[in-house]
DNA sequence: GGCTGCTAAATTTGATCAAATCTCAAATCT
DNA sequence: AGATTTGAGATTTGATCAAATTTAGCAGCC
């Protein structure tokens, strides 16, 4: 079991989510595919309560779809998918880096620039830390927007992009470029200029996204994705 | 039981996801309370199974909010939270009309003018049932969008927006006007004029937003809402 | 040959029971 | 007296087992 209920989990459901929240993320189980309760119960070391209670979870999260009787799977991924996604995080993580810009205390400030610091490095040794830390980056401008309602939707886009951001990833280049845009961000939504961190959030994005359609139509050459009508 | 499986609901946890999102979204039970297990597997007639995949639904749909090993309890209202609600789904449902707009076919266009055409009637009837027919109107409109996103994500918003619109229903004047506002938005989607779409929305949601505004400060001048805290 | 209906296996879904955790008040210690 | 510990009751959480549903294969029939 790769994580027990204390590791900043304090339930099973809790474990069981991680889990599959990150097998779905990183590809580790394709789109289209069926999650069957067994193997996860075999494969989570515990019983199916957890497991369905996470489904549900993820269900509603938008990272698998149910049809009642025959199982749940893992959502498809398209090209017409990314850029829904992407637009509608466009609009939303817009107004959550504006919000937080109005709303930085000094604390604030710090945390999230050392946490930058850290990516920084991270990404340019190449230690696979970074990719948490990224992660951790743009989850820190969602709360510092202190909107509940951002908190809650944004992340269920950024899941979504991940799957697509991480087959992007083998055909990146170096990582200078992502970190600067990066800082940039923090710095202006830190100097408290909601117009500077949006332009230049929406060029982050708008190069994530190119990436990621990028890596996809390559990938949709070759091999065609499992693409289940819901 | 009020719903079976077989009445649109294919498993009891359907069910109980159903009951409970209209006992929250209801008022029936207000914010801040416990929902204890053994008390809905008393009036739901079913064990704690499904009511509990309901429950983990409900969560990260925004409803409820959980407390390990505590509980769940019903999340809190508030002036700030409705406006939060409310400037993310004036974006999002935006965004919607304008894509519906876009896409309309000929059957959609009847079937959602036939759709108006009840709400209308039952409305002018003080006929309860204009109630579900109003949320079928908005919930058409996301789906003509076509966006699997929005489809997902602004059923979040409308729930926790009937939470405050059902509050403020008591206050409100003659139907009439309401019932114009869907008119005219859904006469210009379905003229394909996102523009118009869009404008005729955000001044429908504004009207909205006011009319619950001041329910709240109403209540809000009586007695506390719970306002547990995150 | 192709279609229909039946049976068995696989799987999801639900019920029941047991364990773990939290709450809160009474008891003990300083 | 005030603070800390302990224990009983309530509640959530998890495991196990049973029922219901779907699916796939196969026999029988037109």
């Amino acid at each position: 079991m790769a994580l027990k209920p204390g590791d900043g989990a304090r339930t099973l459901a809790d474990v069981a989510l991680a889990a599959l929240r990150e097998a779905i993320v990183s590809g580790e189980i394709p789109p289209g595919t069926p999650i069957r309760l067994q193997e996860y119960v075999e494969r989570l070391q515990m019983s199916s309560v957890p497991i369905r209670e996470a489904l549900r979870f993820l269900e509603q999260k938008g990272l698998i779809e149910r049809s009642p009787h025959r199982g749940v799977f893992v959502s498809p991924m398209s090209a017409l998918d990314l850029d829904d996604t992407y637009r509608i995080r466009l609009d939303l993580e817009s107004r959550a880096v504006r919000l937080a810009s109005e709303r930085m205390t000094d604390q604030d400030r710090t945390r999230i620039t050392e946490m930058v610091d850290r990516y920084a490095k991270a990404s340019l040794a190449g230690d696979p830390i970074a990719r948490d830390l990224h992660g951790d980056i743009h989850m820190s401008l969602y709360e510092l927007s202190g909107s509940k309602w951002l908190l809650l939707l944004l992340p269920m886009l950024w899941d979504n992009s991940e799957r697509y951001r991480r087959l992007s990833l083998p055909l990146r280049g170096s990582p200078e470029q992502r970190i600067e845009e990066h800082r940039h961000i923090v710095e202006a939504v830190a100097a408290g200029d909601p117009d500077r961190a949006e332009e230049l959030l929406r060029t982050h994005l708008s190069n994530s996204f190119e990436a990621a359609i990028a890596a996809l139509h390559e990938l949709e050459a070759s091999e065609s994705l499992a693409g289940e009508s819901v």
